[in-house]
DNA sequence: GACTGGCACTTGACCAGGGAGAGTGCCAGC
DNA sequence: GCTGGCACTCTCCCTGGTCAAGTGCCAGTC
């Protein structure tokens, strides 16, 4: 027996099981691919498989649908790429072309990734904590309001507006923005955090009660995990597709998004590149009928944050890989230029 | 024939299909209301009322479901309303309390109001165009890079980065700060973006490239449509609750949460207070089994955008009302409060 | 005139039974 | 090692019959 076309008709298994949702028998196999063998070969080859986990069978006397296993084995080994045409790459070019800014790429992205993959497609916002602070602005408004402003590297912005004990004068404003710059800029989140801390006795006494509370709002912001754990959802209404079958494949999906933590946790496992987890291997047992596609994007070498979709595992995962590779590629892209 | 009675009726039929999602017959209503009189005289009764269009039978001999028309009965004329509960009041209090700023507060009522009335929630985001600029900054970055940092009246802070084609010098940088200040604090953001038009004119024609570049993403930033078209949807879980009727109940709510657009459509329709919308009073068929209900809310006197739920026809409206008012109330004082 | 009890009628929901079809496993033969 | 053939096993779907719920109507009562 050829371990080569043993292999072949796993891949046909998979690909007809993607293509029609149905349990796939040993003749209709044969009608859509040409093996050059009998249906009884198949038939061996298929008890074979089963044997080893990477196929099973509903019922007796049904046809075969893939195992997590058998999943797994298709990616890894037997899925050829399958690049994107050239007009989903001007869709993705055109569809984050124009963005004005951080929220705006994270949201056209989720859409653009759910319309290419037909899934529910999940964006984390870049993380605050891995980039650097490039800009800190302390503005005096009316009244004894303060309005702080950081900007990171990966072009967020962040701001804040705090009531002080009393009026500062312009002078101290001025003094406390350019040594919170001196002290922050070009460092990572947690370490200006940390620094921060270390300023406040450098000011004078009579000054520390305004110093005190700009310090502990902006070293707040900075360590904010609010906006660590952002993620913005979308294609929601592709859970239509995922299959007939409410309570195991579309309602742990709904449930999932509604906790966000469950999302976070799903990405931020995701190790770095092209990361795909099929069934159990999400770690979520509600979670047993679907697969999670995700990729880490930032800034050349260094990662930002998580993006990918969710669907059933039956789902079409060289099509999927190579959409969620290139908008990470592309967003990735996009808050590099800024 | 008492025509109190019927109404009675009406309203015990409403009341039963909520709560049992079964189509309700004379011997089970009177089962569960005492209504002092014989099945049979309810039967009559129920005739009528389907005469008149109130309630229709989903076929001959089953029990009767409430129409449109009955729900809109119910609503108008029928259902006392349900105070919310002190735990669902203090739970509104707790989760809303503690919000840093706007967007943090829009996400927190999402979630709140999809909890307490178990539907889908929409938060539109303040609008814009609806209120006056309260602050405006403009800071040089490094190189030819300018922050400029709107703050409206609602608390909520719009910022832009641009590349200027030269470096601005500090007095200029200066002196447009001021002289925007002046011209637009205070006014509403459409008529702020118009003075800013006037005012490209009155500095020197060295300074216009810069002033103009500055002045039109201000005025951008001003009439953003995207900002002012922002919604949180939550609870999208809750749809599992719509019943099992997925083609007609739930596919076409998840297709309207894709559609931002039909959302804000539907929020944006209603006209001020409490509004409930039922069916195709949505103006939306494919909503056809669905009611919206939403209320205007804002500082004061003054509608900032509107909030709401989305749900089956057949949902306790006292219950959604109450909450979807309460919810709205609080969101309105914490933006006052800021 | 309004209400009630009784009765015949309708109809979806719920089995049980009986093909039909798809698919399998296995065996003997090439 | 591959193939054709055959018996076997399921699920799916259709049919028919019973059941319970609910209705409409009518004659009778207060």
């Amino acid at each position: 027996m050829s371990d080569d076309r043993r292999l072949d008709v796993l891949r046909a298994i998979v690909e007809d099981y993607v293509a029609t949702q149905e349990p796939v028998g040993s003749r209709s196999l044969l009608d859509r691919h040409q093996l050059g063998v009998s249906p009884a070969t198949i038939r061996n080859d298929m008890a074979a498989l089963e044997d080893e986990g990477y196929i099973m069978q509903p019922h007796t006397s049904a046809g075969r649908i893939p195992t997590d296993k058998g999943y797994r084995m298709f990616v890894d080994r037997l899925a050829t790429v399958k690049a994107l045409s050239p007009a989903e790459r001007r869709a993705i070019e055109t569809f984050l072309t124009g963005a004005v800014d951080v929220d705006d790429v994270v949201q056209r992205s989720v859409r653009v990734l759910a319309q290419l993959t037909n899934q529910v497609a999940i964006v984390q916002y870049p993380s605050l904590t891995r980039s650097t602070v490039r800009h800190i602005e302390v503005v005096a408004l009316e009244g004894a309001r303060v309005l702080l402003v950081v900007i990171t590297s990966s072009g967020r912005v962040e701001q804040r507006i705090i009531e002080l004990v009393e009026t500062p004068n312009e002078q101290l404003v001025s003094d406390v923005r350019s040594r919170i710059t001196q002290a922050t800029v070009g460092q990572r989140l947690p370490e200006a955090s940390l620094r921060l801390a270390d300023m406040i006795e450098t000011f004078a006494p009579n000054d520390r009660p305004i110093v005190t509370s700009i310090v502990t709002t902006l070293s707040q912001t900075f360590t904010n995990e609010r906006s660590d754990e952002r993620i913005a959802v979308g294609g929601t209404a592709n859970l239509v597709r995922f299959g007939s079958d409410f309570d195991t494949a579309i309602k742990p999906v709904l449930e999932a998004i509604e906790e966000q933590v469950v999302l976070l946790k799903l990405l931020g496992e995701a190790t770095g590149g092209l990361t795909v987890r099929i069934g159990s291997e999400t770690g979520h047992e509600s979670l047993s009928s679907t697969a999670v596609v995700s990729s880490a994007y930032g800034l050349d070498d260094q990662a930002l944050a998580t993006l990918g979709t969710v669907g059933p595992t039956r789902m079409d995962y060289p099509a999927t890989m190579a959409a969620v590779g290139a908008v990470a590629r592309y967003v990735g892209r996009m808050l590099a230029d800024n």
